[in-house]
DNA sequence: AGCACGCCGACT
DNA sequence: GTCGGCGTGCTC
């Protein structure tokens, strides 16, 4: 075979470039990879920038491979390579590639959610800047031996503040210094202190004991406006040198509480861990998780200074409590913190100190768990059990199962922390896949008692207000001792739905399969799914009565009437409404921690995060929605809701009534209530699995949902049996059963209509392999429906 | 995702 | 006669 190149036939690219094709992975819904032509072998992993279409977007090289001169011209070439940045390491690559296939979305779509989206949308340039700068913020800078002579005498009569700023690095006032920015500090000759290098400390004004006094760029933008600036200026003329930036102590700033015996067990059975394992940390409200995972972390970043910890929490949690008990107990360490609340440019500056190792403890809600991690030594998933783990858009993973699979992957230790674990964690638990490691008592305070209100005879709540007898009575209890209780229900407005008396009328929203709620503020019927508002008619529209009724009751509604039963009580109220600007709800909460409110009504909001001291009662208003849902997971999701709830009383050290949890509900011997009250988790979780597995659900059996949605009803339900139809044609021996269409639970929302199939199998691979083959088939279907696969779905 | 192309309804 | 709506297909 003649080489063509070698016979002359082709022109000799050797030399010039591209030689090499590269497959990149690019932030667009793009199932496969895309060929590049690039000059250099990029390492896989390598961030570029690659034109699609009409437009540059980012990418992650796969891989590269020579390239034949013949395909070159098919190809465009890589815009650019993003040197500053380190290549993705081939376990993230890895990672990405399981869930894109795992979960049945493109891998573009994955990288999207993983990357920043400014690493996405910025140049090599502006990254590598970001990058410097952030390095450089972080390094401490001291001043050179040329320094000390050459700054007082140039610096000549500039600010006070800049003086500051020579000061704060150690700079003894020369004689000619404007005096009152020396703050009284006599003043020493420089070229003394600076010729008796022995003598240098004692000659300094700032910064006594060995070490010479040094700054970094925030400090000296805190002194000077221009002070990051100066620095560098400085840093350029040789003024100055650079610190590496100070060793993390990994050293507990303080001494940690000494650790009751299940924390002690709990930590040995994880020092124990050898290569991956993951544990199941059962432990109620109050008997100390946090110290667990603080220890935990702190033994694997002793053991190895490239070492990370992962650290997930639920969105809601990630309150200032677990940041700054971990801030506290590694004062030397950086924290990456990854959550969506960040400006883009500061989740990327996180993302970075992650991907480089810098930062060794990651915090983070779900994205957090799709981080760079190179040294990744332990994930610790706080609140297992939270629903917020599960991401409900776009590539639907769990942050909780993929954890998991990271720890795996690594070989390492997977902590899974909840006082009502998610019933598929107690089942792996039970099965021994999981180890299970029981912390139930309390380090602090008491458990409430939980007592079950019956609502049927109650003559309050008969005649139509928002709390019975029982309950009515605990608040005046408390009001008179000075104590706080605390109300929720899981309806915010004024009441569900606006109805007519005379003809049936109902407030319906136009867009959606819904009621409109009647907020009475601001006289309006919103629809708390799709955002539509409108004011409240006069009359009924239908049959022009002018006797319009709230019906059921909301938050509002239930202050309003606690205002007229408690007269002398402040009472305040916590939910999306009142709380629609960020702060306001810390500002509410705020104002409870401060004794400035008697009352607290909320939606469950008000459940979570905050430990209250003086609250010593919890009330639980109408939670019987959730026994009967449609949703086979309602049961699990409102035992740990009300578990959480009565976490919130019983903290209080100096209450003087017993902490009570009080349930209204028709149903006091329903048995999640009476496990509830009984505090058996672990009996709830039992009776739950049997009937889960009688009816050969989830942990028995792997489900995933076909979600279509379309404005037009009818191309909906085409596309519903036209996907049933290829499932059927798809099917052999041992395949899933695909259950007929259904319209989901909201079957209209926001003016599109939504089915869904529901498919379910035996065993992972099967639903897996199907899974496969059918998301192809259903790729070839026309008609502009919207669909998308849910695996393991949490919400039907 | 964006973007272009293409094929059918109400308008300067 | 066109402007523009969405449905369809493609991006190396």
């Amino acid at each position: 075979m003649v080489n063509p190149q070698a016979a002359g036939l082709l022109p000799d690219l050797s030399q010039g470039p591209p030689a090499w094709r590269v497959q990149v992975a690019v932030d667009a819904p793009i199932w496969g990879a895309l060929d590049y032509a690039a000059e250099g072998e990029l390492a896989p992993g390598t961030v570029v920038r690659v034109p699609l279409g009409r437009q540059l977007v980012c990418g992650i090289v796969l891989q590269a491979q020579p390239l034949e001169p013949a395909d070159a011209a098919s190809l465009k070439a890589v815009r650019e390579a993003c040197d500053a940045l380190a290549p993705l390491g081939a376990d993230w690559v890895e990672l990405l590639r399981f869930a894109a296939d795992y979960y049945q979305r493109p891998l573009g779509e994955l990288m999207a959610a993983a990357l920043p989206g400014w690493l996405r949308e910025q140049g090599a340039q502006a990254v590598q800047r970001r990058l410097q700068a952030a390095s450089r913020a972080g390094l401490r800078y001291a001043l050179s031996a040329t320094g000390r002579e050459q700054l007082p005498l140039s610096l000549g009569r500039r600010s006070a503040a800049l003086w500051r700023l020579a000061e704060a690095l150690g700079l003894p006032a020369p004689g000619h210094a404007p005096g009152q920015a020396l703050g009284g500090r006599g003043a020493q000759g420089v070229v003394q202190g600076d010729a008796h290098g022995g003598a240098r400390a004692e000659a300094l004004p700032v910064g006594r004991g060995a070490s010479p006094p040094t700054l970094d760029e925030a400090g000296a933008r805190r002194l000077h406006p221009r002070g990051a600036t100066l620095l560098r200026e400085w840093l350029l003329k040789g003024w100055l040198v650079e610190l590496e930036a100070p060793k993390p102590a990994t050293e507990p700033s303080r001494p940690a509480l000494s650790l009751h015996a299940e924390q002690e067990q709990a930590l040995l059975a994880l020092a124990r861990q050898q290569g991956f394992g993951a544990q199941l940390l059962f432990g109620v409200t109050g008997s100390g998780k946090t110290e667990v995972y603080l220890r935990a972390v702190q033994r694997v970043l002793e053991r190895d200074p490239q070492a990370q910890a992962l650290v997930l929490t639920p969105e809601i949690n990630l309150t200032p409590q677990l940041l700054r008990r971990f801030a506290e107990r590694f004062p030397g360490e950086r924290l990456a913190l990854l959550h969506s609340g960040l400006a883009e440019a500061e989740r990327f500056d996180h993302w970075a100190a992650a991907h480089a190792g810098r930062a060794r403890i990651i915090l983070g809600t779900r994205l957090a768990v799709l981080a760079s991690l190179p040294g990744l030594a332990l994930v610790v998933v706080d609140e297992e059990h939270d629903p917020s783990y599960k991401q409900q858009e776009g590539a639907r993973y769990s942050a909780r199962d993929l954890a998991v699979w990271r720890a795996r992957q690594r070989g390492v230790s997977v902590l899974l922390g909840s006082a009502t674990p998610s019933l598929e964690s107690w089942h792996a638990a039970a099965q021994g896949r999981y180890g299970l490691l029981r912390m139930q008592q309390r380090a602090s305070g008491v458990l409430p008692r939980v007592r079950l209100l019956p609502s049927h005879h109650d003559p309050l709540l008969r005649a139509g207000g928002p709390i019975g007898q029982v309950l009515f009575e605990a608040i005046t209890q408390r009001l008179q001792q000075g104590e706080q209780s605390l109300l929720f229900l899981n309806r915010r407005g004024y009441a569900p739905v606006l109805c007519c008396p005379d003809c049936g009328w109902k407030s319906d929203c136009p867009h959606c399969d819904a009621h409109l709620v009647y907020h009475r503020n601001d006289r309006s019927l919103r629809c708390h799914h799709c955002g539509h508002r409108e004011a409240v008619p006069r009359a009924c529209p239908d049959c022009g009565s002018l006797d319009l009724q709230p019906l059921g009751r909301g938050t509002q509604r239930v202050q309003e009437a606690l205002a007229a039963l408690f007269p002398q009580a402040r009472i305040a109220r916590i939910d999306a409404d009142t709380a629609s600007r960020k702060g306001q709800a810390e500002a509410g909460f705020a104002q409870v921690h401060a004794g400035e409110v008697d009352i607290l009504v909320g939606t469950q909001m008000v459940t979570k995060g905050h430990d209250f001291q003086r609250v010593s009662l919890v009330a639980a208003l109408n939670p019987d929605a959730g026994l009967f849902s449609h949703d086979p997971r309602a049961p699990e999701r409102l035992f740990a809701q009300l578990v959480q709830a009565a976490g919130r009383a019983g903290r209080a050290a100096g209450s003087t009534l017993a902490p009570e949890m009080l349930v209204q509900t028709a149903y006091p011997e329903h048995p999640l209530y009476q496990a509830l009250q009984r505090d058996d988790y672990a009996g709830f979780a039992e009776r739950e699995l049997l009937e889960r597995r009688r009816a050969g659900m989830p942990p028995f059996s792997f489900q995933a949902l076909l979600r279509a949605e379309h404005a037009r009803e009818q191309r909906v339900q085409d596309f519903a049996e036209q996907a049933a139809g290829l499932a059927a044609a798809l099917a052999v021996e041992g395949s899933p059963t695909v259950y007929p269409p259904v319209p989901a639970s909201l079957a209209r929302l926001a003016g599109v209509h939504r089915l869904q199939l529901l498919v379910e199998a035996p065993r992972r691979a099967v639903l897996h392999a199907f899974l496969a083959r059918w998301r192809e088939a259903l790729q070839a279907l026309r008609g502009g429906v919207r669909w998308a696969i849910d695996v393991d779905p949490t919400e039907f």
